[in-house]
DNA sequence: ATCCCTGCAAAGGCTTTGCATGCCA
DNA sequence: TGGCATGCAAAGCCTTTGCAGGGAT
C-alpha cells in the first residue's frame, strides 16, 4: 500500500535527464529532503539546512524545492493550518494521495483513489472538462493515538 | 446537485447566535461575500470593499473572514496556484466539495462524495483514526471552454 | 569557455498584532 | 455602561526578484 520513496540516485539522475546541473546545494537539498517523513515548508527546510551547511542561500532552497516539485520528486500539500508545504513524493507514474497525521505531521501515501466515477458524473452534469483533483486525508496516526 | 447559498439573513442570524455583534463592517463584508461566485482572497475582498466603503480596516476584513470560515459560511480552498482563498459555503450540515474552474475561478459545490469506503479501508490498514478529508476538483467550465 | 546556478540583499505581498477609540447589546 | 469590535500602523513572515560572481558540463 505505501510505496518506496525515490532513491537519492534516482532523483539526481532525474535532474540530469532534465538538463539540470548537479550542484552542491542541490545535492544537499535532495539529501535533506529524503530524510523527511513529515511535511515541511521551504523556510523550515532552509533553516535546518543552513545549520548543517552555512552559506547556502534561502533563494536557492526555494528555487530547488520548486524544481523538485515540478519533477514529481516532491508534492505540495495543503494542511488545515498552513499551506505551501512539501512532501516527498512517489514520482510521476503513480496516482496516489496523502494521509496526514494532524498531530505529528507524518505522511503516508496511499493508492486506490476511487473517485474516478464521481468525476465522470460531475463532468457530465456540469459541462466542466475535468482536469484533475486534489485529495488529502487527515487523521491521527497510531503512534500519536498511543501517546 | 448544487445547493443554494446561505441567505444574508441566515448568515447574520448565525453571527448573533454565536454571541457576535452585528456591526456595520461585518454587514458589509457579509453582503460583499455573498456577491461572489468565485474564490477570493482576504486581500482581494478588502481592496474591493474599501472602494465602496472607505475607512474599513484591512484587519477587520481578515478577522471577519476568519470568523465566517469558522461558522461554515465560508470555506477555505486551495488552488493549484495560491492558497488562502475563500469560497461561499453551504453551511455546516451538508457534506460537499468544490469543483473549480482553472480558467475563470468559478466555483460549483457538489455532493455525493464517494470516498467513505476508501477511508474505512485506510483506517483499518494504517491504524490512523481518520478525522476528515479535503477534496477539490479542477477543470474548465462550459463558458470558458466555449471562449 | 559557456551560461546555468548560486548567494546576497532588498523588495514585495500577505497576514497578524497592539492599542486607543468607538459602537453594539 | 461594559466590553467586544474597529481602524490604524507597525511588525512579522514568507517568498520572490535582481544582479554579480562562481562552478558544472
Amino acid at each position: 500500500m505505501t510505496a518506496n520513496t525515490l532513491s537519492e540516485t534516482v532523483i539526481l539522475e532525474l535532474l540530469q535527464e532534465h538538463g539540470l546541473r548537479l550542484t552542491k546545494p542541490r545535492k544537499s537539498i535532495v539529501a535533506e529532503v529524503r530524510r523527511r517523513a513529515r511535511s515541511f515548508t521551504a523556510e523550515e527546510l532552509y533553516r535546518d539546512l543552513v545549520e548543517r551547511q552555512p552559506g547556502i542561500g534561502r533563494a536557492t532552497v526555494f528555487r530547488t524545492l520548486d524544481v523538485l516539485a515540478q519533477l514529481g520528486v516532491l508534492d505540495r500539500v495543503h494542511l488545515p493550518d498552513g499551506c505551501h508545504s512539501y512532501v516527498l513524493g512517489q514520482g510521476r507514474e503513480r496516482h496516489y494521495h496523502h494521509l496526514i497525521c494532524s498531530t505529528c505531521g507524518v505522511v503516508v501515501p496511499f493508492e486506490g483513489c476511487t473517485i474516478e466515477p464521481l468525476l465522470l458524473n460531475l463532468g457530465a452534469a456540469t459541462e466542466f472538462e475535468i482536469s484533475g483533483h486534489m485529495l488529502e486525508v487527515f487523521g491521527v496516526c497510531g503512534t500519536c493515538r498511543a501517546a
